[in-house]
DNA sequence: GAATAAACGAGACGGTACGTCCCGTCTTAGT
DNA sequence: ACTAAGACGGGACGTACCGTCTCGTTTATTC
């Protein structure tokens, strides 16, 4: 993750399992102090770790932070529930579900404040997380097409322009409700979200 | 906004510019450094102010960077372009503008970070910036149905939901757009936001 | 000792009574740990105050041990025995004393060894210590004149040499045999070496 | 010197190069660092040795320092000069030049601070360095018995003491004229003390 | 001449202390 | 009563070394 494998070949290798122990510290420590009160000696001990080889492995809070919060978004699935409302329902409320959890409720956002003033951040955000999660909405939106909700996309380019529309709609809402606004996706937000998305996925296709 | 008039008589007044100067210094020291890297004293500093006149104010930095931040909000209008899908084109432009600015970026994202585990702050952050700007989904909803582009709504909770909905998934978006995919709101994205938002709108509406 | 009374105004006068707790918890420190396990941390501690007061005053180690020391040679006193053999031995006696105690021992000799590459601290040392403590020789070198012992030296620069050989010859003896010889200064030695400095004192000085 | 060669048989033996490679790399080290600053990794790396080697073979920095400036001790000669005054002031110049050397300086100073609260060390000092060079003081009274410059001592144990009352007061006085009250041992110095202690030496003897 | 066993280089490990920065509070004097 | 100034006790920072450990490698001696 944070290694590129360097290839040294002598000396003492590094644990492995320091670096596991280390990224779940880090998501209690979250939990527990949220990401401004965190504090990488306290991350230390709680992975029984010395702080020195935290240091070795990561530059810095934010690096670290990151890493273990991409680790959450792994979790996320997308089982094929039969239709496109239905899969847009099951992401957005496992999204909301993850979001719930104070450990990627506080990382995400602290680290997208801090690479607002860190190019190098925000880039590794970007591929450890964005990209990455992309997958979800690549996944339902060929199901849906192989089921003939959507009608295909030959341009590759506009394709890759909708994904990351659709992703950008359904992320920012789940975030947008869950965080800034404080209230909660339930049932009606839920179906209200998906009702308006959807019929204009499908309205706006067929335009002009 | 951070003191309640206490209604005190006696001794020397408090400075009225001293506000001023104090979330003004915050802005600037935002720009430059960011949310982790701003310090009170340096704030201070910048202000010509003492750190005792700040602490006297605000209770630490998170309340200071809502207020610094909520009045930046106020600067968004909603000038009557026409029609609601120029209407809802212009208020992006306007808040993706807003969020290109560092002083909002990693104020606001800092700030709903920091409300994940502090209950108080996150209310604060609902009166005065969340609740305070859906004045221009109100306003944008409300002039779209006098022009007949909208159905007016008789339930008011409906309606109060619907706002909600709205302002989630315009505002949500945006954040996500720039600051967490890191990609600009430029024409294309605008009107693929735009179209997909207000298709689904009247199609939803018209539904069971 | 530290500070050259910077004339400030205004703000929070420095404390007083730090000044004084932190020099004495060196001198514990020392005693119980020697110079090279003692850490400003743990003096802070003892002392009952923050580091930062503690770095606010002095620059280093170095520097503190050197005041914390020099405070212990200000002790010495040069009672008047009736002759000038039994002076020599009073102080010789006094000065075994001193080194016998370990915050003198260990401290004296580490930042004399310090001093070896930092030519500042060599003169804080020169100043504060050795120059402080050439009184001592002074006062006995009058009195012995004044009894008739010793002959008046004309000479002021003669006169000053003598005092800083006879120092060297005194001080330097009673540190070797203590500290680097590793042996006490017992009757018989303390008799030995004051026969032998005052016959040559007396000798030398009838020389041509 | 530091090894007891525990009559190990099989397996690759010590390299006897790397134990001069570290106490050169030692020297070297106090020359420009000085004591406190020296470094056992800053000394592996200088000697071209891995920490470990090191390790093996002292057990810490003052080991170490000890048996690195013993061995600029044994460089101490007396020359017959063909008197006991021109003998003494040979032997104080040569110990003035070693101690203008910064590897003796800081070096002997160091370990004999750290000393004060080890007494293992303290013999280890004394083995290796005091008794071994009190041979200088034993040579020098010899020859001047020889000569008639000083009377033979039939008392063994009375000699030993008047040895150890010599050594002190040259070392003595040598080291704290240089170190100490931080001046050189200029002629006029030179021949002072030498006036001093010899006539002292000679007129004691004959006393009661 | 293969097996054995110790020493070797490299470098990661759990730790301790460093000296600095900032916190939020306090104690002055001045407005 | 408010202000500017700045010292205070405290906590975390990121770095440098400590002395130990675990690797793979080298080198004499012994079978």
């Amino acid at each position: 993750m944070q290694s590129r494998t360097p290839a040294s070949r002598t000396g003492r290798p590094r644990s492995a399992a320091a670096d596991a122990a280390i990224l779940a510290a880090t998501r209690e420590a979250l939990v527990e102090l949220g990401w401004s009160k965190l504090t990488l000696g306290d991350v230390a001990s709680r992975a029984g770790v010395a702080k020195t080889t935290l240091y070795r492995r990561w530059a810095g809070k934010n690096e670290l932070v990151v890493d273990a919060v991409a680790e959450l978004f792994d979790e996320l699935e997308l089982p094929d529930r039969g239709s496109l409302a239905a899969d847009v329902e099951g992401v957005v409320l496992q999204f909301a579900a993850l979001l719930s959890r104070p450990e990627a409720r506080s990382g995400l956002m602290a680290v997208v404040a801090e690479s607002t003033l860190d190019e190098a951040l925000r880039e590794r955000i970007r591929v450890s997380i964005v990209e990455r999660q992309k997958r979800l909405v690549h996944t339902g939106r060929a199901r849906a097409q192989h089921r003939g909700e959507l009608p295909p996309e030959p341009d590759p380019d506009e394709a890759a322009r909708t994904v990351g529309l659709i992703f950008d709609m359904v992320a920012g809402a789940v975030v947008h409700r869950t965080l800034v606004s404080g209230e909660p996706v339930d049932e009606e937000w839920l179906h209200g979200f998906t009702r308006v998305l959807l019929s204009g996925l499908v309205t706006a296709g067929t335009g002009p």
